[in-house]
Order: C-alpha cells, then sequence, then structure tokens
RNA sequence: GCGCUCGUAGCUCAGUGGAUAGAGCAGAGGACUUCUAAUCCUAAGGUCGCAGGUUCGAAUCCUGCCGGGCGCGCCA
C-alpha cells in the first residue's frame, strides 16, 4: 500500500462517513494527502481530514474521526486506527502491506516517482538568459542548475516543457563588448565602459586567428562584434553542456524585430485598449494593472523599448502554445514583476495563470570562510567554469539546488570539494555507492532476489522507516514540479539517505560466512534494489550522477 | 520615501495552517577483524526578529514596527 492509496481510502471513508449522515460531501477536497509523523506514537502516517473538514460541516471533529476511524479499519491493508488529540487519524499499515511498496518501486523501476500530476499543462521555461559578452558567473549558474532541474521535474510530472535561454547580440552591452575586443587586439587599455579580464583577450586573439585581416578590414568593430559574439556564445553552450544542461531553444531577441513581432504585439496591445501616444514616445498603460507606473513600449526617438520586445517573446511564446510561461530572473532583476504581470493583463490574459516569475537570490561564494569578492569590470567574476573546476558538476549543482531560491545563499567551495559528512552530494552519492557495492557482492554470491518476496519480512524498525520515507518519493516529486521548487527533491534525498544508512546499520542484508541466503535474505534485497533505484531517479531530477562506486 | 524579499540552534539551512519546531556542521561522549566508518548511536543546544490579529490550532495567513539584501530610467 502506498501513501497514495491510503489517502484515497481515508477520503473514500470520510466520503462514505459523511454520505451515510446526510451531510454535504462537497466540502471534500479532491484529493488529500497522508502526514509521516516524526513522533512514531502517532502511527505510520497520520490525517487531519476530519479537523478540516468538520467545521464545514457542523460536526464535532474528535466524533467525526471516530466514525472514520472505525471504517477505515476494515480496509485491506490497514491495522489499526486511532483518534487523537482534536481529532488527528493515526494509522498504522499492516508490515506486509506496507513492505509490498518493494515491489512497486522495483517493478517501477525508472518510472517510479514520475506521474501525470501536470499532465496536459504546457510549459515554457527561460532561463538563464545571459548575453554573450562574457563568460557565465555564478548568478546565472544557479538558474542553470535550478531552472534545468525544474524542467526534468515538470517533465516527470506529464508536462509538455520547453526550455529557453533567450539572448541579444545587439544593443548597447555588446556594443561595449566589441568595443573591449577591438581595444585588445590593438594592445590598447580596455574602454571607458569597457569589460576587462582576460577572456577579452583571448576571445580578441581567437578573432584575430579566425581573421587575421580583421584589424586592416574597413569595419573591424564589426568583425569584432559578429565573431566575438559567436566565439563568446559557443563558449557558454559548450560550458553548459558540460554542465549537463541543454535548451530547447536558443532564442535571438534579433528574430523578434526582423519578423515584425514588435509591431505586432504592439498591434494586439492597442487593440486591447491599454496603448497610448504621449511625449512623442508610445505608452503601454500597466499600471490599468498594478504597475507604480505606465512603461514606454517605442521611444520618441523611434527606437523600440527592451520591454516592448519583453512583450513580443512573450505573445510568441504564448502563440506557441505555451499556457504557462515560466521566467526565472536573478533579484537585481524582481522590479520587472510588476510591469510583466501587467503586460500579460494588457494582452488579455490571466498574469496569475499565464505567467510566472521565479526571482532567485543571489549567491555568494566564500573561500576559506572568506568572501570572493566578485566584479565583471576587474575581471574576477567567479565563471561556471571556475566553479566546476573548482568543486565539480555534481558538487556545484548540487549545491546550487539543493536551497530555496528565496534565500541568498553562502557556497563554501571548502566545504563543497570535502569529502565528507559536511558535504550533503557525498551523502548521497555515498549510499547510492554503497547499495551498488551490495548488489555487486550479492552477485558475486550467487544471491538473487528472485521473482518475488514475503513483505511481511520486512518488519524492523529501520525498514518501515525505509519503506515509508520511498513510499513518499512520487508524492515529493509531484510537490517540487508543482511548487517549482527542486531543492525539496534535494532535501528529500537527503531524509532518504539517512533511512538508508540507518537500516544498513541495523540490518545485515547479506549471509555471512557459511551462512545460507533465506527469504529474509531475499525481501532484503528487494527493498535495497527499491532504495537503489529511488537515489538513482532522484539524482537525476537534479541532473547528478548516482554512482557506482566512490 | 515607495515596492519586493528575507529574518528559525554557535554556523549553513529545511519546514505546501496541525501534535513535543527539524537536519547537517561545529563542540561533548561512544560504535570499525566494514555486506564501503564518506557511516551509525547518545546527550547538549530555540523568546521561530518584536508586538498585535484571524483560527479549535500560527514558524506558516493578516496588520504594524525593527533589522539585512535588492529594486525603483524614453538603460540593456
Amino acid at each position: 500500500m502506498t501513501p497514495a492509496d491510503l489517502a484515497a481510502a481515508i477520503l473514500d471513508s470520510t466520503r462514505a462517513v459523511l454520505t451515510e449522515r446526510g451531510l454535504d460531501t462537497s466540502v471534500l477536497p479532491h484529493s488529500i494527502g497522508v502526514e509521516r509523523p516524526r513522533n512514531p506514537e502517532h502511527g505510520d502516517y497520520a490525517s487531519t481530514v476530519a479537523l478540516q473538514v468538520a467545521k464545514k460541516v457542523g460536526a464535532n471533529p474528535r466524533e467525526l474521526a471516530t466514525a472514520i476511524a472505525g471504517r477505515l479499519e476494515t480496509v485491506d491493508g490497514v491495522k489499526a486506527v486511532e483518534v487523537a488529540g482534536p481529532g488527528f487519524l493515526n494509522v498504522r499499515l499492516d508490515p506486509a502491506a506496507a513492505g509490498r511498496l518493494a515491489r512497486v518501486v522495483v517493478e517501477a523501476g525508472r518510472e517510479y516517482g514520475r506521474s501525470a500530476a501536470l499532465a496536459g499543462e504546457s510549459i515554457n521555461l527561460e532561463f538563464v538568459s545571459a548575453n554573450p559578452t562574457g563568460p557565465l558567473h555564478i548568478g546565472g549558474v544557479r538558474w542553470a542548475a535550478v531552472g534545468d532541474a525544474l524542467g526534468r521535474l515538470l517533465r516527470a510530472v506529464g508536462a509538455q516543457v520547453g526550455t529557453e535561454y533567450y539572448f541579444n547580440d545587439a544593443g548597447s552591452q555588446i556594443d561595449r563588448f566589441a568595443n573591449s575586443l577591438l581595444a585588445a587586439a590593438k594592445g590598447e587599455p580596455t574602454p571607458e565602459d569597457g569589460y576587462g579580464g582576460g577572456y577579452i583577450t583571448d576571445i580578441a586573439n581567437a578573432v584575430l586567428a579566425k581573421r587575421p585581416d580583421a584589424l586592416s578590414a574597413p569595419d573591424p568593430k564589426e568583425i569584432f562584434r559578429v565573431e566575438g559574439i559567436a566565439l563568446m556564445f559557443d563558449e557558454i553552450k559548450e560550458s553548459l553542456a558540460q554542465f549537463g544542461v541543454h535548451f530547447d531553444r536558443y532564442f535571438n531577441e534579433k528574430d523578434l524585430h526582423d519578423q515584425g513581432k514588435l509591431d505586432a504585439a504592439l498591434a494586439r496591445l492597442r487593440e486591447q485598449g491599454h496603448v497610448y501616444d504621449a511625449e512623442g514616445a508610445t505608452w503601454l498603460r500597466t499600471t490599468d494593472f498594478g504597475d507604480d507606473k505606465d512603461r514606454v513600449l517605442r521611444k520618441s526617438n523611434g527606437e523600440w523599448t527592451y520591454f516592448a520586445a519583453d512583450c513580443a517573446y512573450y505573445l510568441d511564446k504564448r502563440e506557441r502554445g505555451f499556457e504557462r510561461v515560466v521566467i526565472m530572473l536573478g533579484a537585481d532583476h524582481h522590479g520587472y514583476i510588476g510591469r510583466m504581470k501587467a503586460m500579460s493583463a494588457c494582452f488579455g490574459d490571466d498574469p496569475k495563470r499565464n505567467l510566472e516569475i521565479l526571482i532567485g537570490q543571489l549567491v555568494n561564494l566564500l573561500r576559506e570562510g572568506q568572501p570572493l569578492r566578485m566584479s565583471k569590470r576587474a575581471g574576477t567574476v567567479v565563471t561556471i567554469e571556475d566553479l566546476v573546476e573548482a568543486i565539480g558538476v555534481d558538487a556545484a549543482r548540487y549545491a546550487l539546488a539543493r536551497f530555496s531560491v528565496d534565500s541568498p545563499i553562502d557556497l563554501d567551495l571548502d566545504l563543497w570539494t570535502r569529502r565528507s559528512n559536511d558535504n550533503p552530494v557525498f551523502y548521497v552519492q555515498y549510499a547510492h555507492a554503497r547499495i551498488a557495492s551490495l548488489l555487486r557482492n550479492a552477485a558475486e554470491l550467487g544471491v538473487t532476489r528472485g521473482d518475488d518476496f514475503d513483505p511481511g519480512l520486512l518488519s524492523h524498525e529501520k525498514e518501515n522507516d525505509l519503506l515509508k520515507a520511498l513510499g513518499e518519493f512520487p508524492e515529493i516529486v509531484a510537490s517540487a514540479a508543482e511548487l517549482r521548487e527542486p531543492h525539496r527533491v534535494a532535501r528529500y534525498l537527503e531524509e532518504l539517505a539517512t533511512a538508508y544508512h540507518r537500516f544498513y546499520d541495523a540490518c545485515r542484508v547479506l549471509p555471512q560466512g557459511d551462512e545460507e541466503a533465506t527469504d529474509l535474505t531475499r525481501a532484503r534485497l528487494w527493498l535495497v534494489e527499491a532504495a537503489r533505484t529511488v537515489f538513482a531517479n532522484g539524482l537525476d531530477l537534479l541532473g547528478v550522477s548516482a554512482p557506482e562506486r566512490m
């Protein structure tokens, strides 16, 4: 019996009790969950459904709980139900019913944890979106790790997902980049407002290698612009690929201009009645929908604003069939939320459903407890490559994905390279490697788990705890996807690793010395394989490897 | 000034209105002739920033205040 099965049984029992009494069953939610109480006296699972429902139907919660308990106790697999406190339902499962979960997990294999929780949703996920004026810095890398994990999560629960990287290769940032390259190629100092750092010299030299005539050409700056961007972007894409991140689409802002999408968006907004002209410029009345000031779409000099391109890009995503547009931005851009939400409403969309903007706090890096001060100008930026070189892809992805994006994080580079329990990624990976090792030993001994096992044998306290943790995985995946919070998967895996290590410590799996394999050996091999499956599936959702050996 | 966001153990952080608020690290004590000790066990550590409010029940929701971070261009 899985937690989902139990929750469904509790809901059924509650509905039956309400019906029996002629009470309104429409107050019941479509689905409920069960909790896993920390205190073992509170049973294997607990439900608060009686507390939630009692008031709405005018019943006494404790008495209602008692009636539900009476029905629930007759359900196959339920061993006992107690009513506690104001009306908690504390459920104990039959050990065999709990143990059968091992089979469910093993047979589902790579599918275990996947569901149809968000089936039918079409979601566009935009993240990183750094312009190709330099290597990816640490903030962008956080989004690469979190965004990619979120994409994997959303797909795992049945959503249609398109991941995108938006960039532009025109405009003043790129201009400064081109000027900096040109100066470096001529051996001149970095221009005012230019980009410093060693990578500029590297790229300038690479351009010269490719186009030896660049400096004597009619328009050297244009050559450095075009070739420099191409080289820089290749480097970014290569870094992302090594980081395990692939985008479905790299979207160039220029395409919006070339295809007349800005005019089309403006026309659409005008139709909707939210556009006006004033002071020679064209404005979007975002204040109609809560923004603190109206925004210019086309400047008085006839040029489009960046915001106008944002509008066109949003509309383009929607017209490509994405019902939900999710954009991940750094905290320094949170001021855009108001205008973006209002823009969505100006198109006639529901900004709550159609547009989600996720704001991620910044990342500080520490080395030996001291903050690494970063400056793009001085070229002392910590790049994706620096990070991977310092701590490796697995640790980097895990470290950046294990925290809520709401909290600014301090990453201690020394900690994440340590091969010890300080380091959560090793703690989780070690659990997987330990299982892999155990399974290799089993194969060597010629012990196999067989086609079937007696689930009632998995009745040790630590086996029960492990089974319960394994049972939670699908719900964790679904909630992490729905809440757009991949860090929940990492935290869950850490708990699962604790449950596994405790089980391993308390329960011998393989026979020792001359002992023969027993039914318990086989049952435990099913459990161990189930645990291996969940570690592998969970780590895969984070884009972190599940090593066979460490 | 206005807006957003955060404030939980010495440190780094979990905690989608539920029971006695958790984990790791640091510090104290214990378990290795190992199915990988990169592990496990025990004890200790808290006015959940402060004050009100809603609720049977608040770290969680609402209001105000205090403190930190960030943002408030016809820049990109």
